[in-house]
DNA sequence: GTCTATATCTTGATAGAC
DNA sequence: GTCTATCAAGATATAGAC
């Protein structure tokens, strides 16, 4: 059963994937074509904006599909810290469970074109103010002290714990950063002891 | 003056340049020879494995760089957790100073081919585990415990704030990423303290 | 060791029929 | 809204003169 929009939608989730996989500039229009079955007149009917708006819609739905499960994750009574260690704990079986595919889309693609592309640059970085944003409101109603300094921090430390994780085929990076970004969200929740 | 591997070193470091700010995959031979001032011949023959060989070779001297890098700033007598954080702020610099091209020549490639390239993918997860390594050794000659858990924290806390600092063009990630790696240190330099 | 010319393929994007 | 055919420009890589 076909709806309207159907072929947009498929032609998002093709681009979405591979992505995450090949990266921004390694995927073809053609290979996004071939896998979501669509042409290049329906692509170009939905796109007008070609390979860059597509690049474009990824990374902002995909921003959103994140700022949710944040949203579902980070929530409930209990410590924060502990609440924070157990999302890194289940990053790493997702990890596992995409064979070392990018569990975030938004990263590859960043990384790509920040230096190239000021549209796609900007989208990244929207996103990534988006997730801080949401991060930090959790840390800032559990009474911990600069919660967007904090969210900043736990949220780089899981992006650059998934790019260790992909280039060494290996949960341990996501594993080992469990009990740092504990540590960072501790001595948040902590007094700001510095001399000693 | 010319000596004998100018040219070979010329090919190296434009390629070095152009993947940093563009990408692996979107930085073409013709520009990086243009860059270089070379030819396709003197290409060819100092790298016969073509563009990927290139690739490799630019991760694995950026590597060594870095790994030099890391020896010369974690050193010395003072508190490890301090000096963590005076490596991020010095890398908050650097981020600036290079206008928000990437810091790390070996992130940016690693995201790109981690999926697609298998023999690039392994040299740079052999570079990750040599800054782990490094920045492990100084930890532990400190006294930290889990030496290279703390280690592998760190680095992705870099590598996470190089990302969302180039995304954002601000060095705010990075400079916020400093005590969160102070706090990483500090926590495994003392007890192991969970329960409260 | 360096050069030019070229082979072969793929890229993103467009035109126009239906 | 979907299709095919095609364009112009890019890619990586090679051949062979010098």
């Amino acid at each position: 059963m076909r709806t309207t929009g159907d072929t947009r939608a498929r032609i998002l989730t093709a681009a979405t994937e591979l992505f995450r996989r090949q990266g921004y500039t390694a995927t073809g229009m053609k290979q996004i074509l071939a896998t979501a079955e669509a042409t290049y007149g329906s692509a170009y009917h939905f796109f007008p904006g070609g390979k860059t708006q597509l690049g474009e819609e990824v990374i902002r739905a995909s921003g959103a599909a994140y700022q949710g499960l944040i949203a579902e994750l980070f929530q409930g009574e209990g410590d924060p810290a502990e609440t924070t260690a157990q999302a890194f704990t289940g990053a790493a079986q997702t990890l596992l469970d995409l064979d070392f595919a990018d569990p975030c889309p938004v990263a590859t693609i960043a990384m790509e074109v920040s230096g190239t592309n000021e549209a796609l640059r900007l989208a990244g970085a929207e996103v990534f103010a988006s997730w801080t944003e949401a991060l930090a409101a959790f840390y800032g109603s559990r009474g911990i002290a600069e919660p967007r300094t904090t969210a900043t921090a736990v949220i780089a430390l899981l992006e650059g714990a998934f790019m260790l994780g992909r280039a060494s085929r290996s949960t341990a990076p996501v594993l080992d950063a469990a009990p740092a970004a504990a540590a960072v969200v501790r001595a948040a929740a902590g007094p700001p002891s510095v001399g000693g």
